[in-house]
DNA sequence: TAATTTAAAATTGTCGACAATTGAACATTT
DNA sequence: AAATGTTCAATTGTCGACAATTTTAAATTA
């Protein structure tokens, strides 16, 4: 028996990363509107399925949802928008990270590497599909790490800013980027941390 | 026809305000278990329009939920937490007030006005229901006129610290706060704005 | 009696069917 | 021709039924 509990992906969990991942990675397009019946097919599940994610994405806000006319991908913030969901995230991340830091073990040294190597290896492929999900899941790590409660409205901000993500120009740039944080994480050195957080989102 | 067209309230959203309330009002607590069956008797509507609002207002961080075992009403942050969520919300609000008041209109002053007299009432009244609605309504007023894309954001913030908010003591003082909050606006004065956001969030 | 296993009840998850609503193409009126 | 009304297809909203899972209670075993 694991000692943390693993998360269990239920249907509608699948579906949101799915949907999710073709929005940053730009297979989905600022307003298009996305219909039930097309990802339940695709998924072979039924239509209540996919109901339950466009519903959940709808309150991440990444979908927006008018009654009786399902749901369409959401705008890409303004640039004031922007400014503050910048600001947001920093602040939440830092938090994260500084409390977390106090707890941090061997084990969470592994992993956080196990994941930028992820990442290396993505941005080599300029496998934007994987560059996107695994940059997501390094930073949902120490978010997830302090508590779950912080989780959704970090995803919340996190994902609007991510909507264009797909502009992504220099590959290695996002890399070097995470490798200079896990490097100052690994050294527990929190200022260095802190600035190469705000060297990142943006 | 009305120039800003009235949000549309489905059947989940009226569940949605009717669980929130009572959250919020101390008649469900803390890790109470929520059983669909229960809401959907009595609303009189199927089980499924029940699961939309929880699944709502999980995403919304009110609610926990388990794979296969629903939904739980979330804890109450602890004060770390709380710190933080407060944070997160002033510089939200403000940032929101900051811009709305650029286009600020005397329509904007009657409506804000009446929202103020209907939390005197309420609070004259004791009734920790309507208090608690009409605070929400205020804040969620100056958030809504600068962009949808923030409420959601800001309600799960807000909710969060509001799961304790029963234990309000001094209904009065409540008032005073939005007063003060109103009276900054009508006079456009900003800086005002800001000390009396700051002392009306904690 | 305490721990374990088994059976039953309660609860959530998923499905297909149908009702309600919307949007688009077409017809009617002015 | 422009505006209005009508029909019809596409889509979302809601329901009840049943499957899968979890919880509770009872029965069994040591």
């Amino acid at each position: 028996m694991p000692l943390v509990e693993e998360p269990i992906l239920t249907m509608r969990d699948q579906i949101c990363d799915a949907i999710r991942g073709e929005i940053i990675t730009g297979k989905l397009t600022q307003n298009q509107p996305i219909r039930e019946q097309a990802f339940a097919s695709r998924f072979g599940v039924s239509r209540n399925s996919v109901r339950d994610a466009f519903l959940q994405l709808s309150q991440e806000g990444i979908l927006f949802y008018s009654p009786n006319r399902g749901v369409r991908v959401s705008s890409v913030p303004n640039k004031q928008d922007s400014d503050l969901f910048r600001r947001l995230r920093i602040e939440l991340e830092i938090h994260c990270i500084e409390r977390s830091l106090k707890h941090w073990v061997d084990e969470d040294d592994r992993k956080i590497k196990q994941l930028l190597e992820t990442l290396k290896l993505a941005c080599k492929q300029k496998d934007l599909k994987k560059i996107t999900e695994t940059d997501l899941a390094m930073h949902r790590f120490w978010v997830r790490k302090v508590s779950v409660e912080f989780e959704s409205i970090w995803l919340s901000i996190t994902v609007r800013m991510m909507i264009a993500y797909s502009k992504l120009e220099d590959y290695m740039q996002c890399f070097k980027e995470h490798e200079a944080i896990v490097g100052a994480i690994i050294r527990r050195d929190l200022l260095a941390v802190k600035k190469a957080i705000k060297q990142n989102i943006k």
